[in-house]
DNA sequence: ATGATGTAGTTACCTTAGCTAACTAATAGT
DNA sequence: ACTATTAGTTAGCTAAGGTAACTACATCAT
């Protein structure tokens, strides 16, 4: 970190820097809120939609990878697979030759599930999306990547 | 490929909009995920910094306006309060004229600590915009205000 | 003026998500 | 065979969110 984080020298492009973070940050709790509250009417809450979408592209994992994948401890793992397997939308399986390892896949209804949750969940996304100039949603469209590997790299540190 | 809208259908452009939705809010979480992980080092919880910062910038406000401009429900703005006002960060204060109202003000060292911690917060966040290309960092510039609008236009729904 | 209605916050209680620490069970290494 | 390591779980905590029900105050109509 800058330890001259003090303004050693106006360095308007790291004040700025400073500046966007906050405002990422600012953003992304607002956005989450709201999609929050559609959790109530559509289907899963946003960290199992998350871990259940994982595991529905990603194939079988064991709980460790899909930890470190959600950016997570092994802990909350474990209690969203015990509330999805509960759900029916997983399943589990010990692996055969290492029997301290477990393997999750996605039964058919997970994947329904999925499907048709996401969708709902990010229905109020889509529709302020829908509202945007076109110009705007290329822009988000552009910043989604940058947006996305800011969010691995810094799980990375 | 955002200019591609030109190029395509417009029942593909519609798909993009649920795939570009569905990639802020994964981003989003993941983003979060990372940022409460600095919680424990750094100064106070999202959420409580979140509100901090509306009441240092926004005056003296009253638990209503604060819940709305947080978009959460009345009781989890008291309770935020009353974390914030334990830890000496905000004072309440009771409408003279209509004595069902509290507003509530950040204190001193309320404004202190929200100025210390936010940058605390947000260093990782930082690091990782700071380890982008200029574009790159251009790029999520301009695109932040949209997702700014986009946060504040999925709550007035 | 009083009684009904409405409004601002609070309290009580529940759920989900995150964490650390401590545990069990299984494997690997010596 | 003993030790160390690794995968996952359990226990127990905190924080954030919600709804329902409550108190206190204000307003308004009779």
């Amino acid at each position: 970190m800058p330890s001259a984080s003090a303004s050693r020298r106006p360095s308007a492009s790291h004040l700025r820097t400073v500046d966007l973070a906050d405002r990422i940050h600012s953003a992304a709790i607002h956005l989450l809120r709201r999609l929050r509250r559609e959790d109530a009417a559509a289907g899963l809450p946003a960290p199992q939609l998350s871990a259940l979408s994982v595991i529905v592209f990603g194939g079988p994992l064991t709980l460790g990878e899909l930890a470190r994948a959600e950016q997570v401890r092994p802990p909350t793992i474990s209690k969203l697979i015990v509330e999805l397997e509960a759900q029916g939308l997983v399943e589990r399986e010990v692996d055969a030759s290492d029997r301290r390892v477990v393997r999750v896949r996605a039964t058919a209804r997970g994947t329904k599930v999925l499907h048709d949750g996401r969708q709902r969940r990010v229905s109020a996304l889509v529709a302020s999306l829908g509202a945007l100039s076109a110009h705007d949603r290329a822009l988000l469209a552009r910043a989604v990547p940058v947006l996305e590997k800011v969010a691995r790299t810094a799980a990375e540190e």
